[in-house]
DNA sequence: GCTAAATGTTGAT
DNA sequence: TCAACCTTTAGCT
């Protein structure tokens, strides 16, 4: 289940597998027949991740958008591909590689006015080099909205999700309810700074690991998969850096997890 | 084997 | 604010 680093890596991995290739494209299950038809026989030009968006430019015009949303999944290999089980929304062959797509909120093939309309109401992207942290500085200043919730939308910053929110709130030790007008603009630049490092990381690693050496439980070794975050999942549970039970509460349909002490109300970074 | 929950977004109410 | 989208997986039994 996919943030801005898990997009930015299957872009990565279809850009090396699938992309300059003339592509064998169809819909097993039915649901992307005419898409499919559309893009069979074409060559895949480039894949490009933008926040959790993807989108596959095919030479000669076509592209397909697609959102994996909640439950989307993308899966790829190489050799003979594999009989296509459960719901292939979409399944692309080229060359020795094959990519299927299942459970997206979207796949639908799309154009560049809508791809224009699409990209202004995402905000700066993390992994992107020209995104500007000053855009999403203009938003979060200005409103009384909880910069828990702002960080989850993607007008602010495209790309974060529910884990980089709550692990980047404690790693500022900013209070999750702090209207986003409270937010100093040097705590905000820190952030994002954090976000950058730690989203590039995410896509080299494919895992959200957020806890620094001095606050991990052993020195040396692979992290448990438990202990790659601070907060994430934590409830109940002492707070690495204080002891201090981590909390959790819905915020924006989302679970929100925070230490009530590292991140007391009014807590600005 | 079954159930609930899960890193998301949209559109209707 | 809520249902819908539609799949995988963790945690039970």
């Amino acid at each position: 289940l996919p943030e801005g680093h898990t997009i930015r890596r299957l872009a990565n991995l279809q850009n090396k597998f699938l992309a300059g290739r003339v592509v064998t494209a169809s819909s097993p299950q039915g649901r992307f027949t005419g898409g499919a038809a559309a893009i069979d026989g074409h060559v895949l030009r480039t894949t490009e991740a933008v926040g959790k968006h993807l989108f596959q430019h095919y030479r000669g015009g076509p592209t397909v958008h697609i959102h994996l949303g909640l439950f989307g999944k993308l899966t790829s290999g190489t050799g003979e591909p594999p009989e296509p089980t459960g719901a292939v929304r979409l399944r692309l062959v080229a060359g020795h590689a094959w990519m299927d797509l299942r459970g997206a909120t979207t796949c639908e093939l799309i154009d560049p006015p809508e791809i224009a309309v699409l990209l202004a109401r995402l905000g700066p992207d993390p992994l992107r080099g020209d995104a500007d942290p000053l855009r999403a500085w203009k938003r979060i200043s200005r409103s009384k909205t909880a910069i828990g919730a702002l960080l989850m939308d993607q007008k602010v910053v495209a790309g974060v999700g529910n884990v980089y929110r709550a692990e980047l709130l404690f790693r500022h030790r900013v209070d999750p309810f702090l209207p986003g007008a409270r937010l100093r603009e040097e705590t905000w630049m820190s952030m994002w700074a954090d976000l950058v490092t730690l989203m590039r990381a995410g896509v080299r690693t494919g895992r959200i690991e957020t806890v620094l050496a001095e606050d991990r439980p052993r020195a040396r070794g692979a992290l448990k998969r438990d202990e790659a975050g601070y907060v994430y999942r934590r409830q109940g549970l002492p707070c690495r850096v204080c002891g201090t039970e981590i909390r959790t509460e819905v915020m924006v349909a989302r679970n929100l997890f925070w230490c009530p002490h590292c991140q007391a109300p009014g807590n600005a970074g």
